[in-house]
DNA sequence: TACAAGCACAAAAACGTTTTACTAATTATT
DNA sequence: AATAATTAGTAAAACGTTTTTGTGCTTGTA
């Protein structure tokens, strides 16, 4: 199992040179070489296979290369491509990154208590959840770590944060419903009443009730349903108000809605199709959230894309920033804003 | 940016011992070290907040207790659940994560040399594809690193291989299917033609015509359609072999439609609810692999679910095995079964 | 001719642990 | 009482790099 390794000692021998040497070819510290001796050991480094161990490499500059991702929810449909943003740009600057994941704050705690022992160099919390109280990643921040946060609602602003602007997205949203001549909107938001709101689920519903305000329409709290953020949840709100409202004549029935998040939308169009509900002629629907699927629902959705690919590209080019940096930087808050698909939940294509 | 940081040193300092007794207190080497001093030295270690450093125990250990995770498809549906089995029992026996993402050959290659010069214990590979020779991958394992891959079709028999049996889930699905009454059955395949075909899709296939083999059934080249392994795939698929059927004479067409994964299933589903075709009574519909939304398509898929997270916990259990064993472990071979989830998209609920 | 400056390299210390070997004191065994 | 065995602890080497400092040598300049 003991596998022999190559060290430098071994090419510096072979090279005929001192290991200081082999250290400064490899590292483009041409000042200390000649022409010949470098050749050599390039030549040597080939011939053995050599391979620098990063763990040594570490020990004596005191940084590793390498953060730690902690993520609160593996499932959650923003990972995997707010995952890809980070990889993207980290890797081109030459990072490592080590997966943490963490269900509650204790495994968060937890999480940090091992990244910080692995003697990683940053760390990107990702989560959408903001449930816990984050009095660590507080703490790693005043101890000097570089730190950035997404989509998590921090109220320190000493944390680099990128999130995504929920609010304009629900405003989008509903004034793309409006410009459509809609006048009597629905939602069905994320769980607003618990204890620990779901902070985007707020700031979506935020923006719905601000266009409509704008709008100068009144908005009917029995065409608004508060559900879980999942497709049972978007499901069983929808059912919920379709027995209420439906009954009624349709003049006083809403004639579109938004839906806080895609899954939320998909199990709402399920529960409009059991109950023969035609989307969009009798009702239009707009989410927010671009699944890889939302094109082939039936109907498509329309959706506000949320640019999540972006939000983790960003995150990582603020971290490295931090990580090159030789004295403190300000902390940065970026926000990014969505843009819209129109495919055929609303029935724009139509117009 | 430099953060100063407490060593062992200073905690034996403090303690009024040696480096030397601290490392074994920390360690649990009970017998060098008597009951008061080890009281001392941990009340300073708690005191000084002190965290060994995993760095400098790696580079005396030469061990880092730390895995490369390398996948191929990041967007790939099974990635996240696979990810969460391996994350699992890897932190379970204290093992970190380094994920490295690669989209082709080269990367893959280039992502094993960085984790390489990282010193990682060992590797898993995840990805569905197979197009990529995979003799780097040997030649880790013919140089003692312990390897798993999961759900990669490898022609060596010597490295640790997790799979998932697609071809009894082609089975399965097809059998399902035939209990019904069935006998005029069409497929939707994943790419078979290519150059390189996708092995899953294959073997998925494979499953398909032995039902309908051994139930005696012919089977129609025409009712089959090969496309891309995506959402648009199965949709044009579907179009297709509703252009050139669905004219036919009822009795000269299939009833029920097996389609290779969940992707394509749902953009069949949108083809059909475009032709205005129903589903089930009209065409049965089943397919493999069991996304979140399954239950909430219209109408919801029945599937076979395939054991994702399964595989992963396999895999990291495997690789703890390998890891920990003093002597080279022979290889093994895993294949887990799937399971069916029957829903509305056959009409089984109704016998 | 001197002396400074630059060049090409090497020696050695350092990074923070673990582990082996050793010592001294105590206890057990004959 | 003498010896062996155990206990409690430490010193020092080792892991594989980087980096600082030093050392001859060559070249340039006054």
């Amino acid at each position: 199992m003991r596998r022999p390794e190559v060290t430098i000692r071994h090419v510096a021998e072979r090279a005929g040179v001192s290991a200081s040497t082999v250290s400064h070819v490899l590292n483009g510290n041409d000042q200390h070489v000649g022409a010949t001796k470098r050749a050599r050991v390039l030549e040597v480094v080939r011939e053995l296979n050599y391979r620098p161990n990063a763990i040594a490499r570490s020990m004596v500059k005191r940084a590793t290369a390498t953060i730690g991702l902690v993520i609160t929810e593996l499932q959650n449909p923003l990972f995997v491509p707010v995952t890809e943003g980070v990889e993207d740009v980290l890797r081109a600057e030459g990072y490592q990154i080590i997966l943490a994941s963490a269900t509650d704050w204790e495994s968060e705690a937890q999480a940090i208590e091992t990244l910080r022992t692995q003697q990683v160099d940053g760390f990107i919390f990702m989560s959408i959840s903001q449930r816990y109280p984050s009095d660590h990643i507080l703490k790693l921040k005043e101890e000097g770590f570089p730190v950035v946060v997404i989509n998590r609602y921090l109220e320190d602003d000493t944390i680099n944060r990128v999130q995504i602007d929920d609010r304009n997205a629900g405003y989008t949203a509903t004034r793309h419903l409006l410009s459509l001549k809609h006048t009597r909107l629905g939602a069905i938001t994320g769980a607003l009443d618990q204890n620990f709101p779901r902070r985007s689920a707020l700031e979506r519903h935020v923006g719905w009730q601000q266009a409509i305000q704008e709008a100068g329409l009144p908005s009917n709290p029995a065409w608004v349903a508060d559900g879980q953020y999942t497709f049972e949840g978007g499901y069983q709100s929808m059912r919920r108000i379709l027995a209420e409202i439906w009954p009624k004549p349709a003049a006083e029935r809403p004639t579109a809605f938004f839906i806080a998040n895609e899954s939320m939308a998909v199990g709402a169009l399920k529960a409009l199709y059991e109950a023969g509900v035609r989307v969009p002629q009798e009702l239009a629907i707009v989410t927010v959230g671009d699944p890889p699927f939302a094109a082939y629902t039936a109907p498509a959705l329309t959706t506000i894309a949320l640019p999540v690919v972006e939000a983790g590209q960003t995150a990582a080019r603020i971290l490295v920033e931090n990580l090159k940096a030789t004295t403190a930087l300000p902390a940065q808050h970026i926000t990014l804003t969505c843009h819209m698909n129109i495919r055929e939940s609303c029935g724009a294509k139509n117009l």
